[in-house]
DNA sequence: GATGAATGAGGCTTCATTCAT
DNA sequence: GATGAATGAAGCCTCATTCAT
């Protein structure tokens, strides 16, 4: 009865994770979570003190891990278009890769049971993106129009890209949408 | 309380509306609509015959009045361009208009609460949209790349635009952003 | 399934007092008041908000027609002693015909249970007993020491030996032990 | 946080007096009392076996030392109203030194969360009582009524007196509503 | 058409208790 | 002796839905 596993937190998490993309906050019970994740119904509680704070630290989580696969290895880039392609890219390989992840982020972007805090802090983890879109306009290669709508437009068209790329199965053609979708989103900003 | 709305049915779909946005679907008991919109908790159900009934109802007519005010006026401009951009100030005016519409969209758009024939229904009005890209593309207008592709990322970056928009309370901000956007969405997809 | 008994709300009151005089506020589930009511559980909680709120209402309820009951014809009487041995009857026959209210405000009482403006309300029931004393006092009757002191002892006094007149069955013993009780009350404050 | 305790026995004893008289039995979990006592889940229940044995033991306790303080010096006086005074002043002292045990009696002497046996232990401490009113019977200075009712009124009317002594903060009135007390509970049952 | 009292399944959470370490 | 993560039964309460009036 009493068993070893070192983690049931991140069992709960993980099994959260997927109920929820698949059923949606309202339609999860804690104790479907639970049952599925394998641990007692006070196991969840006693992590969590509510499900709310179950899903705020899912939201935190999944977006800080987002935000970090989206910077990696922008710095070795020179120019502000190379770097937005690589991190569209990186964007577009993250979602390939967690399809759960990207659908829960959608989902609850817009949700009342998100916390403010968390999306706050949410959105804190991209803004480094807008910083480097103001360098771009300081080195001539954007429009030099104001940086945080350039930097609101370019995340709601790669997302949107990100989902219509996910609609394939073919691995060409999901390459071509998001080549395209970052080719559509430097034409938009770029000087 | 609600003179306004001489016919009870109207009155729930009103006060749903308000009540789904502040609240979301799952926080919004159907007692408290019935309540607020001043008739008896039967009442609502002798309209809808459940609460998912009034849920889809509400998301059905708020997509397809979107669809029919960014439509208004496209046959009399010439160009895609011009087409294209009469329809992004046309949706950008009906999200000033109609914040809570809007955001009731945003938030649901992804939603489990939300029927899949709902959802399907919606996205039909704005096909006409892809069929506008389409002869764009004929045209030479646009870049010849996949037309859903390209509708995907402009409606992703308008909605993004509108938000954005939102934000401020400047009217003379709001306009800018709009103006941007829109330069952002043509320059990303025209030839 | 639907009945017809006009008064579910009273079948919850009186099943709840029996069954927190018998096992206590904290080990009587509300399930079990509302099935032995014969209610729904959901029935409970529309007539009375919450668990505390029933309680409240029972508490407030009781005390008041205990006070009542103490009043009876008191005016008739011209003395203080006489009044006040009219009273002390009341309440003996009150406590005598009504155990299980009397069990339940000896049980509540003291109980933090109890929200404090249940408990004040209760007591001002009982405030014309002060008053009475204070006429007793001017009138050269009672003992000339502070009334609400006077109030207190006879207060408890009687509460006890109600307490105890209901450990015996016998109708002659229980007479006994009243008369007994009243003689001691009223000999410890006569001037 | 807890210094003065070097026992963890100890600590939780007198952890859990303070917090059940703050909040009730039902409103205090045992996890409650081991935080607070410093000490870990696990070892409250290795120093009592259930939550019910801790009140026990606890009720046991007070009582009987409360028994203990009344009787002190009793034997040294004579008479039977000497006597009685001397007792009704150890009371009143010991409730006035001891206000949060003297509330924990009160709350949980009409208690179903205290187990009978313990409730008889309690009472058969005060035996003695009644003895003493017993003889003052049979030396004539007592009007001889059965020596139960009268403990039975003294007990109740004592409990009361000091509850009011304890009303008040003026050490003043406190010994003046004790002495007048006391008076009123000798004149009740003298012969 | 309209009402609102009534229903009861089911959700979230608490908490006494256990036991491997 | 002591710890605290883990358990799961059980409690309070919500709310979509029904139906007699």
């Amino acid at each position: 009865m009493r068993e070893s596993s070192p983690d049931k937190q991140e069992a709960i998490l993980e099994t959260a994770l997927t109920l929820f993309t698949e059923r949606g906050f309202a339609g999860t019970p804690t104790s479907l979570i639970s049952k599925e994740a394998g641990v007692a119904t006070g196991t969840l509680f006693f992590y969590f003190k509510t499900k709310e704070e179950l899903i705020d630290t899912l939201y935190r989580r999944v977006k800080g891990e987002a935000a970090k696969e989206m910077g990696r290895g922008i710095d070795k880039e020179k120019s502000a278009k190379a770097k937005l392609r690589r991190l569209g890219r990186n964007a577009a390989g993250w979602g390939m890769k967690n399809p759960a992840k990207l659908k829960f982020m959608e989902q609850f972007a817009h949700s009342p049971f998100v916390s403010t805090s968390a999306h706050e802090e949410g959105m804190s983890h991209f803004l480094f993106l807008e910083d480097l879109v103001r360098q771009g306009i300081h080195d001539g290669e954007i429009r030099n129009v104001e940086p945080s709508g350039i930097f609101c437009l370019m995340a709601s068209a790669l997302s949107g890209m990100i989902a219509h790329a996910l609609s394939t199965d073919d691995r060409k053609e999901r390459e071509r949408i998001i080549e395209d979708g970052l080719d559509f989103i430097w034409f938009g900003m770029k000087a």
